[in-house]
Formats: C-alpha cells, structure tokens, sequence
DNA sequence: TCGTAGCATATTGGATCCAATTTGGCGAGA
DNA sequence: TCTCGCCAAATTGGATCCAATATGCTACGA
C-alpha cells in the first residue's frame, strides 16, 4: 500500500533531495506494477503532486521519465495514462524477452556463483510449493500459491539476469519488463494445478542446463519457456482484450 | 549545422506544439549523434532554452527524456551532461545489439519486401563504392567514403531492422543505439580500406543470406559483423580510452 | 610561496503564476 | 426528445520567480 499521502519519496533530511524525481519514478512505477494505478487510467499531475507533498513541477519530470521509458503515453493537453500495450505489443515484447533472456541465460552458465546457483534451485523448491498449494483448490490456497509464484518468478528470472554479468542486457530486460502489465503471466497460469506443474518443470530444465554450464541448452529452454507463456497469455487474450 | 539559433523545434504556427518537448528530445538527441554537442559535455538549460526561444520547463523535460533514455546523465545541482559509456559499457550493448540484430535478421529473412531487398543491395553498392574513395587515400576521398559508408551503414540496418516486423524489437535496438556515440564503427574502421571491405563483405553476406530467407544464416553473418566490429573498437579504444 | 577561508557568480531545483486547451453539462431550438 | 452550440470547470503547458547548491576567484595568513 504505497499510496499514503505520508510516503516519503525520498529521505528528505538527508542531501538527496535531488533524488525527488528518481524516487518519484520509482514510486510510480511501483504503483503501476502493483495495480494501485491501474492501466489505462489517467494520472493527474496536481492529484500525485499533492500525494507526494511537492509541486507538480518534479511529478512533470517524473513523467516524461516513465514516457522515454514507455510505462506511460502523455496526450497533448490531456495528460498521462499508463499505456495499455496491444496484443501485439506484448507478442513482440515476449519474443525480444525470450531472445535476450535466452542469452542471458546461456552467459550465466559461465558467469553464474554458486550462491545464485542455491538461490534458483531455492525457487525451484518454491515453484513446487506453489503447485502444491494450486492443487488444493481453495480461494486461500490459490492465494498463496499466486503470492509464492509470484516472488519465485521474479527472483529465479532476475537472478539469471544478474548472473550473466552484462548490465546492458540486464537494463534492457528491465524497461522491457516495466512496459509490461505485470501479472501477465500469473493470468496466464490462471492458478491452473497442471500449468503449473508445466511451468514448475520448465523452470527445472532452466536451473539443471545452467547448473550444468550448458548455455546453449539453457538459451534452448529459456527460449522454450518464453515461447510457452507468449502462447498461453495469447490463448487468454485472443478475445478478451486486455482491459476496457 | 543544426545549431542556429532559428533552429525550429516544431511548426509552431501548426496545433503540435505540445510537441515541444518531443522535438527538444529529437533535436538534442540529433545534435549529439552529430557530435555538435561533445561527449562528456554538459548541457546549461539556459543555453539550451534560448537558442530554442523557450523557457528552461520543457528543456528540463527534454532532458529527463533523454537521462531515461541513457542519453544523458543528470548530476545533483551540476546538470546534465552527455554520457561517456565506458568501454564496458560499450562492449556489452555491442553483445546485445549482435543477439537482438542477428534476431531481426533472422524474422526480415521472412518478412522483407522486395523493396527493402532493393534497398539492401542497393547499399552494398554503396558500400563497395565507399572502398573505392577509401583506396584512393587522399583527404577528400576519405571524407567522401565517411559520407558514403556513414548513410548506406545506417540505412542498411535500419531496413533489416525494419524488415523484422518486431515494433518492440525496433524500439529495443533504437534506444541502444541512441546510447553509443555515433561514429564508433567508423571510427573503428578508420577509412583503411582493407577492413572497409572486409566490412562491405560482411554486409553482403547478410544480404545475400536475407535474400536467400535463410533466417539462421542471416543471423549467424549478423553476429560475426556485430562481433568483428566489437573486437575493432576494443583494439581502437584498448589503449586509449573514449575521450578527456 | 602555498594553502585555505570566504565571498561573488553561475546554475540548477522546485514552486507558483497565467494562458491555452479540453471536457462535460446545460439550455435553446428543431 | 434529440441535437447543436455555448459556457464553466478542470487540466495541462510554458514562463517566471526565488531558494539552494556548487564553482571559481580573491584575499589573507602561515
């Protein structure tokens, strides 16, 4: 819950005032990805102005950042909305993921440590947990096993980028990332027991190449895995457009 | 010379003027790649602002644009200044410009038109036609073959690029692109005309994969270029780093 | 001569002000 | 009742103003 109009942006006492407007991309772009602010829907610059306590000079800032970085579209006189990507911009954008992260993992079979190695089989245990909790079926269960996905989605994929050891290619995975809404890919899944499972395994055969710093086996399955969830998030969206 | 003072940014007299900023970003951006505004160099909004004709708000948003983009860096109370990748850097985003142009490669081997294949081969001429001045030695036939080699280079693959059919894949690359300094592979070529036609063979060996709609071919001949030109800088830059 | 304190200047950062544009509602007329 | 046009409110865009900060020069003292 990020939205309190007490939330600091940054730590006003010390000299780092100047950070205002990075801690005001930030923020937002938190809120973006945590459905606070919802796609499509406008942003009034007086409205987070007033939220943050600052004028709206630096929220203006702070936007034309999330533009560049394609998170939100400015309409002439109208203001900013968190742009809704068309299908086919998510087709694209997966595609281009599955390639990069594909290299990323085939460079992190060299480069990766040991200690990033434990933290993918550690997800890969969570992967599993979350099947488990799936399988029961329940509103609570499948609650749990979407917050546990969730997080073990996002370490195991960012730790493979973080050991590749090119931070070019980590930052353009990550704008590429923050273009996309981001439970994708859990609406995907849909909390389906039997997807889950696919995309638990499909995790596994990532973690086992890179463990046995084989990277064009781990390209392969990255590749793999990428070209799975593009299908399935198609398969979801091919007559329900994303959101009204 | 896009620097004079009557340099328009947008037609004013026309309803896009919100376009402002848009042009700033353009405009600054075009003055860097054509290296009227220094590597290294800081950017005084004032100045900025005035040979606009503006005030310094939208230079400030530019700017922003253009620090999201990695243009630019903004320094606390110092202000912004062209960013100098570090020959790290620049190694790196030539890694991921050879996965992601060996990519686009591979789709255009599907999807390009007969006239984007004019166009490619009509820029091997050119190519072939820039060693011709090259072999020739004297300043101004190596200032020719600069020009030559500079458009057809660009051109050619910003068709490839195009020819893909990935919107995001274009994006991707554009931003990358924007990032480097412009006339690092000319630089890295030096006018010496064996490793222009080295580098002219390479690129109509990507041609000519692309015309047959050999995909894989095609990205292969991508990446060895991208790679070759990456190994040329390094050896350019190993000494000497960019710039003071 | 060298180093340092302090002040003047340049420059940025944020807030505020005003004009321009869009939106939505309300009423007049067909 | 429906449509068109006009006006008021909301919102953005750009300019300007003032405070905060960094830089560079100068003068003073060791």
């Amino acid at each position: 819950m990020p939205k309190s109009g007490s939330g600091h942006v940054a730590t006003s006492s010390s000299r780092d005032q100047e950070r205002l407007v990075a801690g005001l991309v930030n923020a937002l772009q938190d809120r973006i990805s945590e459905g606070d602010i919802k796609i499509g829907s406008w942003i009034r610059q007086e409205r987070i102005a007033q939220e943050y306590g600052v004028s709206r000079t630096p929220v203006r800032e702070a936007l034309r950042q999330l533009e560049a970085l394609g998170v939100v579209e400015m309409v002439a006189n109208r203001g900013a909305r968190v742009t809704l990507p068309s299908v086919r911009a998510i087709t694209e954008a997966f595609e281009v993921r599955g390639v990069l992260e594909g290299h990323a993992a085939c460079l992190a079979a060299r480069n990766i440590t040991q200690a990033q190695l434990d933290v993918l089989h550690e997800m890969n245990g969570i992967f599993r947990e979350a099947v488990r909790y799936a399988r029961a079926g329940d509103e609570e269960s499948l609650a749990k096993a979407r917050t546990l996905w969730y997080r073990a989605n996002d370490t195991f994929h960012a730790t493979i980028v973080a050991a590749c050891g090119n931070r070019q290619l980590q930052l353009t995975l990550e704008t590429l990332h923050h273009r996309m809404p981001r439970n994708l890919s859990w609406t995907a899944l849909n909390g389906d027991p039997r997807l889950l499972g696919e995309n638990a395994d499909e995790h596994a055969q990532i973690a086992t190449a890179i463990d046995g710093r084989d990277g064009e086996l781990a390209r392969q399955h990255v590749m793999h895995h990428s070209r799975r969830a593009q299908e399935l998030i198609l398969l979801r969206f091919e007559d329900v457009p994303p959101e009204p």
